[in-house]
DNA sequence: CAGTGGTCTAGACCACCAT
DNA sequence: TGGTGGTCTAGACCACTGG
């Protein structure tokens, strides 16, 4: 680990900033895992004979970057990436459902192995004709009213069956965890409008060419190869975005 | 300002936190204006009879919320809220053009006073059926083609002639700016999907019901009161929305 | 109780900016 | 040059957690 020389005290760059960018390699590197505690405040300031308001400036910088979290009298931990499929606070609309006590359920339509298309070569970056995907259908419904249908592909390394399991966590980064070693990390995602085609109509139960949000999200690893890739149909008329900004009163 | 009794160093409060709070307000009242620099760290720090580094761990959460900034050498300043009307990153296409310098325009149609409709006065929250509104129509090009058409209306209080000078801000913030004497702090921003209208469409060049966004845009002054409203559409087949979250690697 | 993180101090030296 | 913010120290005391 030579952790020692990770720092160096002479440096023009802030011994908070090396600190924080060890610790987050730490991280990154997966020598430190989710859940994991860091090393105490004290021991890191001892270890790297710095003071321990140092070790504090590093440390909250990485809990500003939400990479960890602390628990005064317990410790400090390594934050799980928050990865919803439930993207930009869509679920406006899906907290209202809870808030009222409706039920929101997401049923699982089918799920199985495919091969690569060009499609999913292209999405996924891999050029093996023989690649194997996990291909997940989903619809979301609230209330007998179905909301949102979704297409989920996965990369398949591991031979493992689809399980029960999966009816809990449906949703991206729950199914790569299932069936991946890599850890997703990040993701993009990508919203769009377009008119329902046939097939999202019907199984939306809306009219063809009603107008829908379209999200396509992709997973990551650490090393930035997509690990998953979903695109997802919101009816336009169920769903709607709001944001805040500028100096709004948070408390 | 009763400075020293704003501070309770007994409280169980932290003092960092209520030096933030009680700057916050200085701010929010326009005791400190946008541009304007805070008192120093030093002077704070002797003022309150604190130490420097809680003064600066006060600061530190006003520029992490936005409403500061600090330069070496110079000062802490407060900044201004930014609330463009290129909402969500929404400039995802707006960049891709601006850096193939290709030409961005934003044109105003119209310009005019109107009374209060149903409408108006329920985005205001106003009653009176003889409040008055200054009514913008934009429509934005790049490349001679046309992408997004909106429609603004701000409070008009001030019996002031319409200038000139819109043409250069039509922002809803920048109008707002130009005819209040409040300061537009804080937006709302909601964004829906739709099929375009007639006259959507004939504004912008595309077919009947051919899907767009719609974004509803809402300023605020610091006592939430509404001081403009707009509804902007933009082409479905031209824009997007790209996010980013998780552990992606910021520099 | 011992160990953790949370706050705070009273200094210090530095890099940067303006004059 | 003097004043500003940026970093860092070596302590201190506290609140909270767990055994």
């Amino acid at each position: 680990m030579q952790e020692a020389a990770s720092i160096d005290k002479n440096s023009v760059v802030p011994i908070y900033y090396q600190l924080a960018k060890w610790l987050e390699a730490q991280i990154r590197n997966g020598e430190l895992k989710p859940g994991e505690a860091l090393p105490t405040e004290t021991d890191l300031a001892a270890r790297f004979e710095i003071s321990r308001m140092t070790v504090r400036r590093a440390i909250s910088e990485l809990v500003a970057a939400g990479m960890v979290y602390a628990q005064q009298g317990k410790g400090t931990f390594v934050a799980s990436p928050k990865l919803d499929d439930i993207v930009f606070e869509m679920s406006n609309f899906n907290e209202d459902v809870k808030q009222r006590g409706l039920q929101v359920k997401t049923t699982l339509l089918e799920a199985r192995i495919v091969r690569a298309d060009e499609e999913l070569k292209e999405k996924f970056g891999v050029n093996d004709d023989n690649a194997r995907f996990l291909y997940f259908r989903t619809v979301t419904t609230a209330e007998e009213e179905r909301l949102a249908y979704e297409k989920k592909y996965t990369i398949y390394t591991k031979s493992k069956p689809i399980l029960e399991a999966e009816l809990k966590d449906p949703t991206l980064p729950g199914l790569i965890s299932a069936h991946s070693d890599s850890m997703p990390v990040s993701s993009k995602k990508v919203l769009q409008v377009a008119n329902s085609s046939k097939e999202e109509a019907s199984v939306l139960g809306i009219s063809r060419n009603a107008p829908v949000f379209v999200i396509e999200q992709t997973v990551y690893d650490p090393d930035l190869r997509p690990l998953g890739w979903s695109r997802s149909v919101y009816r336009g008329d169920r769903y709607k975005l709001t944001f805040y900004d500028g100096w709004f009163k948070k408390e």
